[in-house]
RNA sequence: CGGGGCGUGGCGCAGUCUGGUAGCGCGCCUGCUUUGGGAGCAGGAAGUCGGGGGUUCGAAUCCCUCCGCCCCGACCA
């Protein structure tokens, strides 16, 4: 009996579900996780992984092997724990700020606990790898991963301690950094499809950034932390940090006339909702001047009156991923001008950068760098100079550039990235190897990663309803529950038991519902912690029948009792299809 | 880091304004009854009222201080 693995007897589990939730879960996936007994909270953004959860997590972990496997991946483990020298060497020791966990050992040497782990797979690549010939090489594993969060929230969604499955790829050129990119790619896919999410690949490409390329695998939640920017017509989809658009177009047409700069007053109208109620005109007719630091410099940042910078974007331009707001007495210094009322006109000695959507503008209404005082008339190009270039965060309803037809945004949660390093760390941490002719050269870099508890975070948020969650198979922590509504019904028992053990010796995942409970309460936790077949032996089990209901539709059929196992197996087989089994993107 | 909220048996909450020795529902334990969608009755166990300090004859309650957790924002290699 033992030899046929563990005993799924729930009246000897620990599954602590709970009738009311508790009161600081808000988003689904936390409030159902603690609910359903999956997790407990050891802190903010620690959790403690429970029977349930774990069994869960392992499951995904399971098909991310598989998967990793067949595209030739050779699973490793580091340390989680890294001495300071090897982030030391690449500069992410104060290139990376707070956000790592940093530590000293009892002789006061410095430590980190790994956030991501391309300094120590440099660091083994590097002392090992000697030739063309051993390349290329995929490397990856499942470990924990550790980031100081100012703001851990929404329950395992964004944590202080996760699980990541990393990869890292070295190849002797481009070509070859190529196809391990590819290969990610469609093993993400696979991974992601056969855990059942709805995902959607995005591209993040990282602009003027040497043509290296990513993607992020998001899936759309509104509980998520990121905007997806996507035209269902073009197909085009992307981050809303990387997302380029056309705006609408402005709510007024620009008035004719080709009049110099007219200064009028705006007694104490500072925001562009102020002067645009005042003077009359639409927020598209104005011009929103932002003064930025970067580098050290003043940057003059214009955008028509309702756009949004976006400081990634920002960053890019200027170079400097610290660009900040200059300071009021800043402004002042460099200016002349208070807040409210700065402008591109007659500015000396500022660089100025301006959206593309002030591209072809005429007879604008900008600030007149005096206090209580804008200009009308102000025409881009003609009254002032600047650089255009895209600076705008896009937003619902811009236009998709290739198709001219509207784009949507939709929150999503990153579950995954793929991304072409290039030579970052084999140059800054001296990995070369000897190509065919003998010349000594740098390997080049892929590194990849996968949330694994965001699967099952990003899953609940997609499969659950009024009584709880309702995961796929592939990744639920159990197949089957067997529910027999009455103990003291010696023929249920049996029955159940009967069934319970077919489906072990089967190799389902099944759980026996062997409480002293009413049926209402067995019924209710099966639904909450989200088991996806439940075989309920009851009332007609004098007449040979039991029944198999679907979590998901809720659906029951009566079945003979010698065949709810077959029946159920074929169910589970046609619901979580193995490797292989599926094809690649969506 | 800025703003807001909260901290009372395992969970959800009341009590705090107006100081008087802690209560409700669920859960838990025992017994009887019940048994197809979170049962009923009876009995019972369980609380440093987040910590420390102060005021007071007396503090969950008032004052000071520290800590923790949640939410919004900033931040997010």
């Amino acid at each position: 009996m033992a030899r046929h693995g563990p005993s799924m007897r729930w009246s000897r589990l620990f599954l602590p579900t709970l009738r009311e939730a508790p009161a600081d879960a808000e988003v689904a996936s936390h409030r159902l996780l603690l609910r359903a007994g999956y997790i407990r909270q050891l802190s903010a953004g620690l959790y403690c992984y429970l029977f349930l959860a774990q069994r869960s997590l392992r499951k995904i972990e399971r098909i991310i092997r598989e998967e990793m496997d067949a595209i030739g991946a050779q699973e490793i483990y580091t340390p989680e724990l890294h001495p300071a020298e090897v982030w030391k060497e690449s500069g992410r020791w104060q290139a990376i700020g707070d956000d790592m966990f940093r530590l000293k050992d009892r002789w006061g040497r410095e430590h980190c606990l790994g956030m991501t782990e391309e300094e120590v797979v440099t660091f083994i690549a590097r002392g090992e790898l000697r030739s063309y010939k051993q390349l290329p090489q995929i490397w990856y594993q499942i470990q924990a991963k550790f980031r100081d969060e100012p703001r851990p929230k929404s329950g395992l969604m964004r944590v202080r301690r996760f699980t990541m499955k990393d990869s890292y790829t070295f190849d002797i050129d481009r070509a070859g950094l190529d196809e391990a990119y590819r290969k990610h790619y469609r093993a993400y896919c696979r991974i992601f499809g056969r855990c059942g999410l709805d995902f959607v690949p995005v591209d993040a490409h990282s602009g003027p950034m040497g043509g290296s390329e990513s993607c992020e695998f998001m899936v759309p939640s509104p509980a998520g932390e990121d905007w997806l920017v996507e035209c269902r017509e073009s197909g085009y989809r992307a981050n809303l940090e990387k997302a380029v658009t056309v705006a609408r177009p402005p709510e007024r047409p620009d008035p004719v006339g080709s009049g110099p700069p007219e200064e009028f007053a705006t007694p104490g109208k500072r925001t562009i909702e102020e002067v645009s109620e005042f003077d009359g005109l639409p927020a598209t007719s104005h011009i929103k001047a932002l003064v930025m630091v970067a580098n050290g410099k003043p940057v003059m940042v214009l955008l028509r009156g309702d756009h949004q910078l976006s400081a990634v974007k920002l960053a890019e331009q200027t170079e400097d991923p610290h660009v900040r707001p200059a300071h009021p007495e800043e402004l002042q210094d460099w200016i002349g001008a208070p807040v409210g009322f700065v402008g591109p006109v007659g500015c000396q000695g500022v660089e100025v950068l301006a959206d593309n959507a002030l591209v072809d503008r005429r007879n604008m209404v900008a600030g007149a760098n005096r206090t209580d005082r804008h200009l009308r008339n102000v025409t881009p190009g003609r009254d002032f100079s600047a650089r255009f270039v895209d600076l705008r965060e896009a937003e619902d309803g811009d236009l998709d550039v290739e198709s001219g037809m509207p784009v949507h945004r939709r929150k999503a949660i990153e579950v995954g990235h793929i991304f072409k390093l290039g030579y970052k760390y084999s140059e800054s941490m001296g990995l070369r190897v000897l190509d065919q002719r003998g010349r000594s050269i740098a390997p080049i870099m892929g590194s990849y990663g996968i949330g694994v508890e965001r699967i099952l975070t990003g899953s609940v948020e997609q499969n659950h309803d009024r009584r709880g969650m309702s995961l796929p198979v592939s990744i639920a922590p159990f197949e089957v529950v067997v529910t027999p509504v009455n103990l003291k019904h010696a023929a249920q028992r049996a029955a159940a038991e009967r069934i319970y053990s077919e489906l072990s010796a089967a190799g389902v995942d099944v759980l026996l519902d062997d409480r002293a409970e009413r049926a209402g309460v067995k019924f209710k936790d099966a639904d909450l912690i989200g088991v996806p077949f439940r075989a309920t032996v009851g009332r007609r089990v004098g007449e040979g029948i039991a029944e198999i209901t679907t979590r998901r539709t809720g659906a029951t059929k009566n079945v003979t009792i010698e065949r709810v196992a077959t029946v159920l197996q074929r169910l589970i087989r046609e619901a979580a299809p193995a490797a292989g089994e599926t094809n690649g993107p969506p």
